[in-house]
DNA sequence: ACCGTTCCCGTTAACGATAACAATAAGGAT
DNA sequence: ATCCTTATTGTTATCGTTAACGGGAACGGT
């Protein structure tokens, strides 16, 4: 292995050692009709001059890239990097390239330059790493049928014959609102997401029917909607605590939003966890070195990237025998002083 | 634009049109020698077939690619998604398509594979976002020089000729020293990143010079070594209480740790910033909603990924002309409750 | 001696596009 | 009438690789 300036081909391979450069090519694929003699000569000279076969020239001719389209909303919050390293690392193991796209916003209607530019590189599957808001997804009806290309949704509400890997979010929202009550909460507020995105409905829905089920009413006065951010959590937070008075505990959409209730509760003198119970969702890094630290909802967006690595995989694979299937990775409750009421 | 299933090719489009290939190739790329009826025509049919012209075939041909290679180390933490959301947006707007790889490891010493992979698929550029630790650059001595592609890094040593875009780590540690030297804390210890880590080394570097400058000692008790997580903080940061007794402040390297500094300043009863001041280095979202809100020194990640994509995109466009240059970016002070130091 | 295999390797065409070079027709200059 | 432009189009070769096929040599069987 040495230096190459301009790259080598075949072609030079082949004229160096004598031979066409289908013989190479042969060496190159591992076919058996190559005399071994011809085929050491070949790979001394293959080696000796650093020829590495063309993935362009190769995905070309085979019809196939070996390359994902990656599609994703953004990567200003910690949770779609994580999912973007699960993919990364899974597509490394499987031998795939990733080909990384991002939508200008997040509620884009018309994917159809993304999705072209992908198409254009000859992808041999895409990965929808968008998050479903609003009306993001009404595309997918009429797009859907003509693109030849396999497509695995992450995070939305699973059609019928969709391919989708998703957290169940509104399992969180039951294991967290569960948790709070098993401790003792009875009066438990929500401070949910923008309820546009489906995973903030997920989570408020999973909190509702918590309580639905343990007997205890539920009505408007009791969540507030803030959007992700702490920022936008301090105002919402302190209404919330004037329209629900009676507030023991609160499950929090997001653990951004919980940092931001942490911080509110302080400010007005209120103990956490001993007045007010604190749940968040995510376990970002932090969480565990809030003051006091943070009980939360554990997603594994790692595993959700490598998953759908693996199912896009699966369906290239397949070719027609791939059915859609719809994954759901359960979530786990993390439990810290946040939450711990203590006697009394 | 209508279903187009399996893909179009420039053939069929010519066979349609009652042309060469070659004409409707010159239509594609605004060749002024087409009659404006047969372009007119050329053009009717293109949109009623759907014709998008591969982005394969055309990189073959033009050994241009328009594709630039990504090589970051991994993206657990939220600086490297950041600045890989800055590549991501000023490659959009400059046409570039991006192939993202990750570094198996942070210390990788080989780095052959990826760049082969890399080349292979004929990218125009690569930008090397690995931050240095340890000896994980050697490789560039030898490998740089036979390297026919464009090449930029992220947030290292800058070499002579060798094209750098880094933030100014050394200066950031100075300006948080300096804020707290301002605020009257005389007693300055520092909780340091792994120092294996150029930029944890120059962090600390700054901080050291600005107590120096103010005329104060620095000596070993002052600081102690952490490993950027919040987790790892916990333990030196209680050992530098113990080993530097008269600290009355103190600069951590990064955000997640100086979460870490406040958790153990709560725990330990010593009120922030009457009796310990904290900055720290990042200004992660969250750090505005500590406990009490800290202090930070502001690097936008974002600025630096879209200046890398411009430097490379410079570097492949200016052919031979393009001298390496080193671009610093400048941080910023961004003054929080953690480090005001209150009248006493 | 003839024929069918097997082994090994080369030729040609192809993937989907563009570059470089004709080639044709119309029009003007000489 | 001849030659030279200019405008417009087609042909051929090419990018770097592989698929499909062909063909010669060596070997064995009848």
């Amino acid at each position: 292995m040495r230096a190459r300036s301009p790259k080598v081909t075949i072609k030079q391979v082949a004229r160096e050692a004598g031979v066409s450069t289908q013989t190479v090519s042969r060496v190159l694929n591992e076919r058996p009709d190559v005399a071994a003699a011809t085929r050491q000569h070949i790979l001394e000279i293959i080696d000796r001059m650093g020829y590495q076969p063309s993935a362009l020239a190769r995905s070309l001719i085979r019809q196939r890239s070996h390359t994902l389209g990656i599609v994703i909303a953004g990567l200003r919050y910690i949770g779609p990097s994580q999912t973007l390293n699960g993919i990364t690392n899974q597509a490394e193991s499987l031998g795939y390239s990733l080909l990384l796209k991002k939508l200008p916003h997040f509620d884009t209607l018309n994917p159809e330059p993304i999705l072209n530019d992908l198409l254009v590189h000859h992808v041999d599957g895409i990965i929808w790493a968008v998050p479903e808001i609003g009306d993001n997804c009404t595309w997918l009806e009429n797009r859907l049928p003509h693109l030849n290309v396999p497509i695995i949704f992450l995070t939305m509400h699973p059609e019928a014959n969709l391919p989708v890997v998703s957290v169940d979010n509104y399992l969180g929202g039951r294991m967290a609102t569960e948790h709070l009550l098993a401790q003792g909460y009875r009066h438990i507020g929500h401070l949910a997401g923008p309820l546009t995105w489906w995973e903030a409905r997920q989570r408020q829905a999973g909190w509702q029917d918590a309580l639905k089920d343990a007997g205890l009413m539920v009505d408007t006065q009791q969540w507030i909607e803030g959007d992700w951010s702490a920022e936008s959590a301090i105002k919402p937070m302190e209404q919330l605590l004037v329209q629900y008075p009676q507030m023991d505990a609160v499950f929090v959409a997001n653990d951004q939003m919980a940092l931001a209730v942490l911080h509110v509760a302080h400010r007005q003198g209120r103990r956490v966890p001993d007045d007010l119970g604190v749940a968040g969702f995510d376990n970002i890094a932090e969480a565990a070195y809030f003051w006091p630290p943070l009980t939360t909802i554990r997603q594994n967006l790692h595993e959700l990237g490598s998953t759908a690595v693996q199912q896009v995989a699966r369906m290239i694979e397949a070719e027609e025998g791939g059915e859609p299937e719809t994954v759901w990775l359960k979530p786990e409750l993390v439990v810290r002083e946040s939450s711990l009421k203590r006697a009394g």
